[in-house]
DNA sequence: TATGAATGAGGCTTCATTCAT
DNA sequence: GATGAATGAAGCCTCATTCAT
């Protein structure tokens, strides 16, 4: 997947600024991850990081809250149209998953990493958890969830996705996670429904 | 819980060291906890926590896998004991929740934490995610687990254990965690049981 | 002298960073001589030291094979032309003693220093002492050496040169060396030639 | 040779550290051998060293002015009461090489090395120069040593002892220096007499 | 005397950031 | 926009020395 960057991009090193910056953040966490270090994977001078972002920990912030926007806004309009409870739980996996699949890297910086490193700001984003409250409050409504605390339902879920997709990266799973999708989604609902 | 400290405790200073590293290590990483900061929260000096280890690393390693390798064995006499899969599932998330609720930066630091920031050598330590295993397949053979990749079935009970903690540190649960152990692991039953 | 610098010296501060070094160096050996004396010596921070070398030990070893190999080829040039064993001598003893005049800093640290404190590669250089085995090869089978251990000769040539430096350093000998070379030639003539 | 040490050398571990120290100090230099590098050596711990010397210095210094006092003292008896500046001068190189087939460790502490490391205090023991200086002068009074400077000539033939022990270190040089005392009294005596 | 944990100063090196070109 | 030398602060670690036992 690429990057987004609205239209400054045109000419710039931008764009392989923020690939490699993404990939090493991931990699090695944001901390442990230099200046040099990003300057030499993008093929770039130190300074030039500079022109884009007046710090590290901005470009860091910048990176995982313009993607995560944009991941959560997609993953909004893929499920919410579905009707149903348990067609929603599998868009919702599937979705992940798919994402997961295209660009393991970014997924792994959004969704994976706790990111205790990222400042507040960065918690301020509508994140995956929201989603499954959303889809767990509708499915509680229209009858589809069985009796139980919403929210530990709701760790349950993003619990399955994301360590599966963790245990993917282990190597403990093979190939594309997208053919996992309804296997994990059937396994919540078995859990969380009724 | 009180860090195990062989015999070598006695008068000195280890204790508070390895506390305060423990504790900084679970807040803001390894790479971003600095052997100043260990020092300051030990009321030590730098100097002395190179009397016990040769480096800043040697201290985060020997911290996992020593405490890992308590907690695993003691969750190993915990679960296996129990013949039946429901029991041991019951035992295994309640293991993990009392130890949780007992001493969660511990807890935070040997299961939350993804540690990539740890050298090679953590990752022969038996972990929580064997004893899963372990208890699948005899789960499996047992005739008490479902069709179905076991592999994605541990990734499932260890992300509902992992996420729930995580979901309680976020504050998005509240109370002690071990109320939730029956709750938990009946979802784990329902989402890979027949 | 001053100190070779290929051609990435313009601009940088790397000519007062090595004249700093070759100094210190000399009147206190590497190990004595911290980084922070070489920076404050050349008007820099620590920092700068190391643009242009990767360690104290690099920048030591660096200075060492750069200038002796320029010095030992220069002499080879000045030395070998001479036919007769005796004008190689005086050819020799003059080099040397020209280069302690001009630059008594840099001789020290090429000659007259052991430099224990140099790694290995620092040995591979040509040096003084093959010159000198030369010279006196050539000179036994001219028949202008008496007989006698070369290897020994050699040792008693060179400890004439660099002793004599040594004590000019220590304020035994007094005014420029190179008024002493026809001198020290003789010495060494009668001590080594038929 | 054993390292002296008065009397109070009964029950102690000074001799061993005596040693340790000397080894070190050779092999490495003052500054880079480390406290705990002669504790472990002399397999004793490193407040051990503080019940016999101040300080590191204090110790480096003291085996310096201990043992070439003495050595010089046995020197000047070995070589004095000899009438004739040859005997003399071959009593001179042959004494040297004896002390350095002997203990080479000890002379090369004493003798080989510059030590810009050592305090002002030790440049006021009686030295090798000085005794040089004696022979020379008593040998221009009896005609025995050829027109010209006699510190040069003092130079030249420390120089010849010292340069040869050190080919000999570099194993430029092999065997018992003690066999080449006529050779190079000889080569002094050609380079210096009439 | 001897031990070895602890200290405080300081050594080498790295880092995010700035700035002249 | 881009470069890369330079900076100042800080990071990790080592050292000579002290002190309670």
């Amino acid at each position: 997947m690429d990057l987004i960057m609205d239209d400054r991009k045109r000419d710039t090193k931008l764009p392989a600024i923020l690939r490699a910056a993404l990939e090493l953040f991931t990699e090695k966490g944001i901390h442990a991850t230099t200046t040099k270090d990003i300057a030499r994977r993008a093929g770039v001078s130190e300074g030039a990081l500079y022109r884009h972002y007046q710090s590290k920990q901005e470009l860091a912030e910048d990176l995982y809250i313009t993607h995560l926007s944009y991941f959560t806004a997609q993953l909004d309009r893929t499920v919410l149209p579905h009707a149903r409870f348990s067609a929603r739980l599998e868009a919702l996996v599937d979705g992940c998953f798919r994402f997961f699949d295209e660009d393991r890297t970014l997924f792994t910086y959004l969704i994976l990493s706790e990111h205790n490193e990222l400042g507040r700001t960065s918690k301020r984003v509508r994140h995956l958890r929201h989603l499954v409250r959303d889809i767990l409050t509708d499915g509680r409504a229209s009858g589809d969830v069985r009796e139980g605390d919403l929210e530990l339902f709701g760790a349950l879920v993003i619990g399955a996705i994301i360590r599966v997709a963790i245990f993917r990266i282990y190597g403990l799973l093979q190939g594309d996670l997208r053919g996992r999708s309804k296997d994990v989604a059937e396994a919540c609902l078995r859990a969380v429904g009724k």
